[in-house]
RNA sequence: GGUAUCAUGGCCGAGUGGCUAGGCAACGGUCUGCAAAACCGUGUACAGCGGUUCGACUCCGCUUGAUACCUCCA
């Protein structure tokens, strides 16, 4: 492989170059959803940075483990909710099965991950079905007292740790930082310090989610799943972690805490973090009220928004910010990610329509070095997506005659769009529902006619009418040298 | 309060110690019966104040502002 990559480690906070522990496999473990509710945009860019880290690393020909899981057990409610679990609570609150509720938002999160053209992992694992895993991981924190038992309940000793190891190292925080800014949350008696963490949680009587344990009849602590799912499909050391920035502390940091404790090896060689999506300045967040559901932006269907957005939109949209920007999400942006896709798309069909010359004035062979150099610079698809159009701009040109394009370079253009953009950034031409329709095809054809004649007797008024009558139902028509062409907008 | 990140033209968003990011919008032009598309051209953008330097938007310091995390969140 001579294409060496560079990425963003958090751990150092520096660009290193990626070098796989097994040679031409890579392990990639990412955190997935808490499937509580419905997908949203947030869920949409980690989603994607990783589906984009996954291509383009199979594309160097790696062999890779992508594992990304779902939570359906663990995370704790606000301690107004005096520690009941989220999937609990949806159910109770619908009467219905927790599964029940698990089930149909991880439908519904794969339904839109896979309109946004995101792969799937190659294990999904889910915390429910991992809870032998899990509580052999504490076991074996107890029985190496790092761990210890409380009321039932089981914590992670932080001072302990830090003692031999350092607690804070992804995340840049010191321990007598967090002992001086300690709040009092529910349940903080049990712990010996405020920044120990819950590996396991004795059920209250009203809880619904509870399996048996040496300890307690409860369940799991929500760092506890990453640790003992990755450690078990990727290996006690693995090549990349992902997740969102707003994971790094404390999810991450206890993770590595568990995980060092447990197998006396750091966890992660390459740490990944995606930054948040904004509106109007401020993360748009579950807790917050202010999220965009996928569904809502496929439908057009939120206040916020002045239309629908295709799922390619959106894919678009959030590939033309660096995954570790934060990225502001407006209508105005939106727009204009609509249109840049549709000019990158129509470049990909009019440069089938190109007729071959014998000399050349374009250099695609740099072009697509360029575009190399992009991605495995921290995956920077903006800059990639940049190139791109560098090469909409030739095609076009071409197509109007003022560049010259041999047909070994059409070719390599074909392969160089069919590669970026569609098999590493994924992005599809999306198929109009009503284009399909032989019904409209034909009316199409009878009305185009009808215009053709009238102007063929250069009667301008019927012409107009007929496309502008055509506009109205976005319907638009375009007048070219060899007769017109329609496209439903 | 602590930790971290950031501040780029009408909007979004890259990047760099001296040389055009890119997309959208706007304006002018080519083409066209008109329109659209496409192509060509146009914008004293780098929060403020100091400092380093031959030269800073890019490095350093301060100020102001913003965001994230410190509590579930992608």
């Amino acid at each position: 492989m001579n294409n060496d990559l560079y990425i963003y480690n958090t751990l150092s906070r520096k660009k290193e170059l990626f070098v796989p522990i097994n040679p031409n496999h890579a392990g990639m473990y990412v955190c997935g959803p808490t499937v509580y509710g419905d997908p949203h945009l947030g869920h949409a860019r980690p989603a994607i940075t990783f589906d984009l880290v996954f291509r383009y690393l199979q594309h160097l020909g790696y062999k890779v483990r992508y594992v990304r899981n779902i939570t359906d057990v663990g995370h704790l409610e606000s301690d107004a909710d005096e520690g009941e679990d989220k999937i609990a609570k949806k159910a109770r609150l619908e009467e219905l099965e927790p599964m029940e509720v698990v089930q149909y938002f991880s439908d519904r999160y794969h339904e839109f991950m896979g309109r946004l053209n995101v792969l799937k992992p190659s294990i999904e694992p889910r915390a429910s079905g991992h809870l032998i895993e899990q509580i052999a991981m504490i076991s074996k924190l107890v029985e190496a007292g790092i761990a210890y038992e409380s009321n039932g309940s089981v914590y992670f000793d932080v001072e302990k740790y830090n003692q031999t190891k350092k607690y804070g190292i992804l995340s840049g925080r010191v321990l007598e930082d967090l002992l001086a800014n300690t709040r009092d949350l529910e349940g903080q008696d049990e712990k010996r310090n405020s920044f120990d963490f819950a590996l396991w949680k004795k059920a209250q009587p009203e809880h619904i989610m509870r399996w048996p344990s040496a300890w307690s009849e409860g369940f799991p602590g929500w760092h506890l799943e990453c640790s003992a799912m990755s450690t078990k499909y990727l290996g006690e050391t693995f090549d990349i972690h992902g997740g969102g920035m707003d994971l790094m502390f404390p999810h991450h940091e206890a993770e590595i805490a568990q995980s060092t404790a447990c197998n006396h090896k750091p966890p992660v060689k390459y740490w990944m973090h995606n930054n948040m999506i904004t509106i109007n300045g401020q993360k748009m967040g579950k807790s917050l009220g202010n999220f965009i559901t996928l569904e809502e932006f496929f439908k057009g269907s939120h206040p916020a928004l002045t239309q629908a957005y295709s799922p390619m939109t959106i894919r678009f949209f959030i590939l033309q910010a660096h995954y570790r920007s934060q990225l502001d999400f407006g209508n105005e942006a939106l727009q204009a990610a609509q249109k840049g896709f549709d000019k990158l798309m129509k470049a990909m069909l009019t440069i089938q329509k190109i007729a071959p010359q014998s000399t050349s004035t374009a250099d695609i062979a740099s072009l697509e070095k360029l575009c190399y150099e992009a991605l495995n610079d921290d995956f920077n698809s903006p800059i990639l997506i940049a190139n791109l159009f560098e090469a909409v701009r030739i095609v076009n040109s071409a197509y109007d005659g003022k560049e010259k394009l041999t047909a070994e370079d059409i070719s390599q253009l074909k392969k160089l769009f069919s590669t970026f953009a569609i098999e590493i950034l994924g992005l599809l031409p999306e198929v109009d529902p009503a284009e399909g329709g032989k019904v409209v095809e034909g009316l199409m054809k009878l009305i185009l006619e009808i215009r053709a004649n009238a102007r063929a007797n250069k009667d301008w008024a019927t012409s107009d009418r007929i496309r502008e009558e055509l506009a109205a139902v976005n319907i638009s028509v375009k007048d070219t040298k060899d007769g017109a062409t329609w496209s439903i907008d």
